[in-house]
DNA sequence: TGATTTCATTGACTATTATCAACGTATTTT
DNA sequence: AAAATACGTTGATAATAGTCAATGAAATCA
């Protein structure tokens, strides 16, 4: 049932059999259909989702109702409005869903207990969390250093199978370009 | 002689006498002087580093020379080129002093300690990473989808203190901006 | 203190990408 | 199955920021 989710740990630090158990206990499933909202601005981001199946994205949208995709999700990433989730602000984005999707959900109250109970949960949240502040920053650079070529290279160089299952105009708001500017990044590419 | 440094900790989480003592064992004090390296592009780095007093600088160097700035840090902030930390890969950017400086600093071993002896720690560790991974997708979202006027303002908004000690090149550099450019935005800016 | 280097500003020019609009195709909805 | 919507492509144009170069001021160094 929870197969990649333990896998995705596991890989990370080992859990035995009962910490598995434990943890299990505290999480719960949902399914999204394609275009259903996880979360909506305004709303308190109660869960952190960890995607068993599907894609999700999050993205926020500004006065003039352009929207900016922060984060894509695919199996065994996570995604949620963290800083909702910890302060319980309302979300400043959406997460909505780009495939049918099977999640799983845990909430803060829940990953509180799992943290004083199974002490490794918190160690791996942790090594997580730097995981994804790493990722983060190479998009940083990426923005701040790589030409408009180079950056949907790399782009795809480290998510081929985001570009397979996305939309191009989500993929080109991900990299802060229009979907103009990608289609015509691609075509010279091809071009070659 | 660490209070700048417990008064954070304890802004987040509050520490015993006790456990303050046993964090203080494992931390070492170091002084640089302006422009003096922290770490250097292929070295691995061995510790985080407390700013106690000063103002440094993370920056990657393309093949052209070209600098980019990632991360600057004042009193009571934290840096690290936390890849190479963690997995003892050499560094692939540089930290320097912008002004004289006061550090504490921690080894990825001695921080491994005060997780086991003092679990409270980490609670803070990965507290403080979750608070870098926010802000970091607030500069993202800077990026994408503010104006170039509207990315300096609110960088001077959300660093004032940043601004009036950093040379303007590296602010630019920062924001993804020639100084050039950034010195147009503040002539526009002042006209009004 | 005087010399040298670094830094910020300004102007002229160029390259690049966003914008706007039109079109054809694919996908979704009813 | 037909209608409506969403999506990607292409072209023309305009806006914007980068590049290059020169200057003066400030900070650093010897």
């Amino acid at each position: 049932m929870y197969d990649l989710f333990f896998q995705k740990l596991n890989e990370k630090i080992s859990f035995t059999a009962e910490e598995q158990a434990i943890i299990s206990s505290y999480l719960t499933t949902k399914k999204l259909r394609k275009k259903q909202y996880l979360l909506q601005e305004g709303d308190v981001c109660k869960t952190i989702a960890f995607v068993q199946k599907g894609a999700l994205r999050a993205y926020s949208v500004n006065e003039k109702g352009v929207e900016n995709v922060l984060q894509f999700a695919l199996e065994g990433w996570i995604i949620s409005d963290l800083y909702s989730f910890m302060t319980g602000e309302p979300a400043t984005y959406y997460i909505d869903a780009i495939e049918d999707c099977e999640l799983l959900l845990i909430t803060k109250a829940a990953q509180e207990e799992v943290f004083a109970k199974v002490p490794k949960y918190e160690t791996y949240s942790r090594m997580q969390i730097t995981g994804a502040y790493l990722a983060m920053q190479k998009r940083i650079t990426s923005l701040l250093s790589l030409s408009l070529n180079e950056r949907y290279l790399n782009f795809i160089n480290i998510y081929p199978n985001i570009v397979q299952r996305v939309p191009q105009h989500m993929v080109a708001s991900y990299l802060g370009l229009t979907p103009e500017t990608v289609s015509r990044i691609r075509k010279r590419l091809s071009a070659k």
